[in-house]
Formats: structure tokens, C-alpha cells, sequence
DNA sequence: CATGAATGAGCATTCATTCAT
DNA sequence: AATGAATGAATGCTCATTCAT
């Protein structure tokens, strides 16, 4: 405390913000979200809990900037896939960024997956149920057979699943999260080959 | 007040334990575990607060109970898988129960599902993880290559999430369940057969 | 702390609720309502916060309470004097009661004159206008000159600012109390009297 | 940003003072001295709470140069008042211009009659409270008996209420201030004519 | 078998205020 | 003349839990 030149007070500055979320973000994954308190949060980054409401008007709007912040790329992800053709390639090619994206958005899916009851109630739900939704309409062929369906929305699942449940299966995360992918594609394409054949 | 025939509290005689993990249960569920409080339980059942006191010591307890009473078909079927040899049919068979099984506890694995952030925290954690590793310990061969344990546990995840998650896909719960069971199954025998051949 | 025999816990079981009403009324009138927090009063009652929130689901519930205990007596009266005949003889009767009604009332009265943007927010604002305009509508003539309608107005007024602001004027409370209601009295019959003549 | 010719900025130059003061007194008679925060001032003005503090010291200070501001008026006339003779015709005339007076400083008056139990916390309370005796000693004889000295009273009171509390007798607010002021006349004269005689 | 009354710890949020820039 | 960032203290309220009756 009232170090001189030890830059620990200096970093602090104009970064809080960019902190809050950080410290949030990871008390929430590790804990739950109504298991952390904004004391808990305040203390971990030695400012005082009216310091979290100067630069967040809520709790919820913590998290709020959380998931919008962390989850543009899956968003863009989306975009890209809507513009291209239905193809086996093209959903092949979305897993595969899909499963890359995931990898940088971690602990907030860990979190999210982890307090579905909560997410659920913030505003935040619908948003990202949408956002599945439109994943889902990229994969799914809404005229398929409904066996062919339940694959695709497996393979999703299953990229999901591998991020934390798999954990105890494999140690590294880089094979694990091959492994996973390719469970994922294999499903996909045999949703899709049969039916419309392998062409 | 004082009725004599009236039958509404007659009724409640001497199931109050069991009303109050119906409730609990139902509660759990639907708002998440942090966000349903005693009081809540209490009033929906027209009781106080102490009185849940009377039968449980502690809110973990309610929890905790009802996850050994709910889960027990599980265990069960665990059991029996254990005593099986490891072929191909006894893990179909066991995919088989386990969805019948999880027909009868929806509502617990919701929660567990929803809630697993607090779960974990709970008694119940290790426990259910037990119980989880004992169902992946049958179904999946660790000497086989990673992607075909992948398989495997994708299998489970299917059989979970085709209980809430893809609701949205068939309207039919019975119908929605026998292809999920279909894509479990396909995904065992793949792995299966990769690992030991077609027999 | 820890008495056995003085009575001083004994006294309080059973009528805490009461108690905090008395509390509460006195603190609001003495600091205002907002400047009243519910840990001073709980202070002053020797219980927790909490202890408030067994008896009261909110800070205006109090008030509330408050309002519709002490505010019984005033309904009564215009109850009644909305079933006499419209004579002049009525309405002296109507401020001889209300100013003895007031008398009774007096820390009620005064915490909704110190506080009236307060009470405004309040739900009992509304009720309270209700009150006010059930009085005026059994004093004012609504065909009379307006003069005459602002010196019934006034008239009422003057009773109840006789209650606490014209307290420098004569200390003995009760001879203040006649003099106003003389003056309110004399605002009334000249208002009858040069509406409907001399009768 | 930083436009040349808009004038939204240029406008609010050099009278920020004055604006705060404005707004200040708006939303202290609208929803209350306590309730209306400084935040909310400064938003309304789209200024930073800080810069509140450039131009005064605390809230306090807002509402002490708010009262002084706009309570000279009244000063000058209370000091006109004392240098003149005790006759009926004085007192006419002091009401006549209090009443003007308090068209000008209505909300400032409606804050204080509505807050003032705040407002005797606040350094005002007792200047104001000065003001007003100073009125007093010149409307009311203290030799006269208690029942004319209550009359005058009252009729400081009717001019103060006709401002807010009369406002559903008549719309037109000229109109209304004419009979309140009537009123409040033939009381004071009532109360001077049977003191010293009709001379 | 259950209630009435209460507690102690905690929570999200708000406020007036400060100060370096 | 004003801002950005932060503080310390308080507030209304909720919760799981206890215990005498």
C-alpha cells in the first residue's frame, strides 16, 4: 500500500473495467454466479464494492457485458455460416471453427453450462438462445429424419461437453479437443449422408 | 377452522416429509437451487419454516435426500451393469435402462443439469460423479483410442441433453426419446466395433 | 442483559409489533420518514433488523399499519357525517369531533404534515386525499362562492395547523385547542350563513 | 462534438450556478429533499457530479443559497413591515404582498412546506422559521386575546395553503389567490376589529 | 408435529463526498 | 470549469437457522 514506482497501484489505472470482468467472469465459473457476491469481487481486486458500480450499474450488467464481449466471435461465426450454402463442407467447416472459438470463449461457456438455472433468468438467456438456435438452423436440416437431427444437435453438445466434463478423459487439452471434433464431424456427416446421400 | 370432515389437512397428515421434496424438487428445477429459499418451500406447502426444520436439519439435507431416493434406480442399474461382461449387448442394454431410468428422474437431472455450479459444492458432487464414472467405467474401454471413450461419453451427454435441451425438436417426449436412444446407441457400437470389431 | 425476573424481555413478548409501531411513529415525526432507518428503530426496540421483517414485509407496510390503526377514528366521523343532513349545525358538529379526533391522532398528523412528499409516494397518499375530500365534500358547499368554499378550506386547515405549528402562541394545549376550534367554527358559519342566509 | 455553432454548450456557459439551483429546487419540490440525489441532479443538467461540488460546497449549500436566493423578498417585506404603524391598514397591506410574494417563490415554498421535516435538520429551519415569526409579530398583537391571535395565524396559513392544497377548488390560480387572499383579509381584520374596535 | 418469534450474517445497491488531473 | 475514478458509510431487505412452547 502507497508504493512509490512498483507500478502495482499504476497498472490499476484505466484498466478497472477490463478487471472487474475478469475477476467476475472467473469467481462466477468457479463458484456460480449467485454464490459470488460483488464484496467477493471487490476484494479480489482491493477496491471497494461502490468502485464495481461506478463502471457497471448492476450485477447483472456485469455479466451482461461478460457474455456480449466474449461471444462476438461465435456471433460472427454464425453470420459467415448463414451466407453459405448448405453443404456437407460448410457445416464440417463451422464445427471446426466452432470448436476454435469455443477454446477462447471457456470459462464463460463453463459458466454458462454451469448456471443454466440462473442464466436462464438474466437477460442474457434469450440472447443466447438464439444464438443456438441459429447454430442449430445452420447444421439441421429441418426436413431430415428426426434420428438425423438428434445427431447434429449431439455434435454440438458433444463440442460443449468436451470442453469441461471431459476433462478426466485425457489430459491435453489440444488432443482432447481434436478427439471431440471429429466425434462431432462424424456425427454431422452421417446426419447428412443419409439424407442426401453421399455425394 | 377445525372442520371435521373437511379432509384438507387430514390429507397432509404424516407426508409432510414427502411434500416437501415434491416441492423442494419442483422448485429446484424450475428457479435454480440459490434461488428458491425456504420460506418459498414453506409457503407453497402452507407450513412454516420451521416445520421443515422438524424433517430436515439443514436445506443441503432436503437435497440430499432427494438425490438418494431419486437416484437409486441409477445405482442400481450400475450395479447390474458391473456384474456383466463387457460385450457389445450389455452396453446397449445398459443405454437402454439408462434412458428409461432418466424418464423416471427428469426432474432431479434437470436440476442437477441446471444447478451444476452449486452441485458441486454440494455433498451430492462427489457422489453423482461416483455414480457418473461408474456408468462411463462400463460403457467406455480405456485401452481404446481416445475418439472412441469420446464416443462413448458423448453417448451419455445425447441421452441428458435429448431430455431438455431438444425439447424444441419433436413435440413427442416418447418419440424424442427413442431417437436420441438411437443416436446413443449408434454411438457405442461405432465405438465399440472399431475398437474390438465387428463380432 | 440476561435479567431473570424484571420483566424487562418478559414485558416485551407478544406485543413487539406494537411496540414498533410506537417506535417508528415517534421517529418519523421527530427526523422524518426518510431520515428514520429501520436500524435505528429496531436499535431502540433492543431487537435486529431482522425482527422488523417478522412483523413487517416492508418499511411502508409500517407506515401503512400506522396509517389505517390511528386513522379509524376519522373515517368513523366522516361515515357519520356523510349520513347527517347538510345544516350548519352539522358541520360544527364535524369540526367539534374532528378537532377531538385530532387530539388522539396528533403524532400521525404531525408525521404527514413534516413529511408530505414522502406520503405522496406512499400508498397511503391516495387514501389519505380520499380522507381529506370525504371532509371537504361534507363541509364545502360545491355551489357556494368560491370564497366561501376557501373559508371552509381554511377552517380545516386551522385545525390542524393548530396542532403543532401555533404551539408558541399559548403553551396549555388545551385552551389552544379551543381557540382554534372557535376560529375554524366562525370560518364555517360565515361561510353557511352568507351562503344560504341566516337561518 | 465540439461543434462551433450548435450553442447547446455556449448557452449553458457561466451559468451552470444558476441552472443547478434551478433544477435542484424542481426536483426538491417534486419528489422530495432526500429522495432527489445528487446523481439525479447532475444527469438532469448532463454534468458530472462533480461538478456539482465546483459550484458548492454540499448539498446542504444548494439548498441554503436556493433559500436565501429566493427569500429576500420576503426579507425586504418583513422589513418594510416593522417600520410601519400597527394599524389594520398595514396589515391588509403586508398581506397583499405576501401573497404576491409567495407567487413568486411557490416552489420554493411548496419544498418547504412539504419537506420540513428536512428542512428543520438543515440551517434554514430556524432563519425561516425567524422569517416567519418576524410576519407574526406584525400581523398579531400579543396583547390581543388567544382567539384573535389564531385568527391572524390562520390566516398566514390559508395564503400558504391556497398555493398547493386548494389547487382542486378552482383552476385559474389568479382567481384562487384572490379568494385566499380575501379570506385571509376579513380574518385579519375580524381579529384587529375586536381587539381595538372598528375605528 | 408444528408454530411464533427472533437472530446473525450477508447481499445488492445508493449516496454524499473527495481528489488528482 | 469540469471530469474520471474511487471511497466509506449506510440502507432496505433476505436467508438459513434456532429454540422455547
Amino acid at each position: 500500500m502507497g508504493g512509490t514506482m512498483d507500478g502495482t497501484k499504476q497498472q490499476r489505472r484505466g484498466n478497472t473495467r477490463q478487471r472487474i470482468q475478469d475477476v467476475a467472469l472467473e469467481l462466477f465459473a468457479e463458484q456460480g454466479y449467485e454464490k459470488t457476491s460483488l464484496r467477493e469481487i471487490a476484494e479480489r481486486l482491493d477496491v471497494t464494492k461502490a468502485a464495481l458500480y461506478y463502471h457497471f450499474k448492476t450485477k447483472e450488467e456485469i455479466t451482461v457485458s461478460l457474455f456480449e464481449d466474449l461471444t462476438k466471435p461465435l456471433e460472427n461465426l454464425i453470420e459467415w455460416g448463414r451466407g453459405q450454402p448448405g453443404t456437407l463442407e460448410t457445416k464440417r467447416e463451422i464445427l471446426r471453427r466452432y470448436s476454435e472459438a469455443l477454446k477462447d470463449a471457456q470459462p464463460l461457456f463453463r459458466f454458462m453450462q454451469e448456471n443454466q438455472a440462473t442464466v436462464r433468468e438474466l437477460r442474457i438467456g434469450d440472447t443466447f438462445k438464439d444464438r443456438v438456435r441459429g447454430l442449430r438452423d445452420i447444421l439441421i436440416d429441418t426436413e431430415a429424419p428426426l434420428v438425423e437431427q438428434v445427431r447434429c444437435f449431439s455434435a454440438v453438445f458433444t463440442l460443449h461437453a468436451g470442453m469441461f466434463v471431459m476433462a478426466d478423459l485425457e489430459d491435453d487439452p489440444e488432443k482432447r479437443r481434436a478427439a471431440v471434433l471429429e466425434v462431432a464431424m462424424d456425427l454431422v456427416t452421417q446426419a447428412h449422408e443419409s439424407t442426401h446421400g453421399k455425394s
